[in-house]
DNA sequence: ATTGAATAACCCAAATTTGGGTCAATAATA
DNA sequence: TATTATTGACCCAAATTTGGGTTATTCAAT
């Protein structure tokens, strides 16, 4: 069996995390340096990419000041 | 640089599973079908050794009828 | 003690994520 | 316009997750 990846979840996580970073007026670059993340692993996670883990959910909440569960509550039902 | 995993969410996170799966009355095996992943898979969240995905917190949470955000709520201040 | 269910602990291969880098495209600013 | 910073879009290799299976261990009930 295939993977089956939450496309409309990780699409709205990635929407949340970059209207918080743009609203904290920072850039990928120094979201990544302060989380810990590659520059090009933030952009993906940002557009949706790709399907992120628990990990980088927790170490990007604590760089962007709210926590992991602020990612996660998209106060719409998924599925 | 290698993987960096916050072993600590992931093994609260699978702590936190495995007790609401048992206070619901249901298996590793019946959570499993119900949310499409490998009853391997579930016993390796539920004992903390993989950094889980988004998709597999949201189809989790979705089986065990509790919202994404509770699972990643630790009520603990992780790092 | 024995049976059967449930879980843990392995193995392997495939799919995916992540790191790391480069370059193009876009946006912002002088 | 020109310059600079920022982001997107690629590429590749390594690490990890996931699926899929089998077997051992634990646990509960009889």
């Amino acid at each position: 069996m295939k993977y089956q990846r939450n496309d409309t979840a990780i699409m709205l996580i990635g929407k949340r995390i970059k209207k918080l970073r743009i609203s904290q007026g920072i850039s990928q670059g120094q979201l990544a340096f302060e989380c810990g993340i590659r520059i090009n692993q933030i952009g993906r996670i940002e557009r949706g990419e790709i399907n992120t883990s628990v990990t980088s959910i927790f170490a990007i909440s604590k760089a962007l000041h709210v926590k992991p569960h602020d990612l996660i509550n998209l106060e719409i039902e998924i599925q």
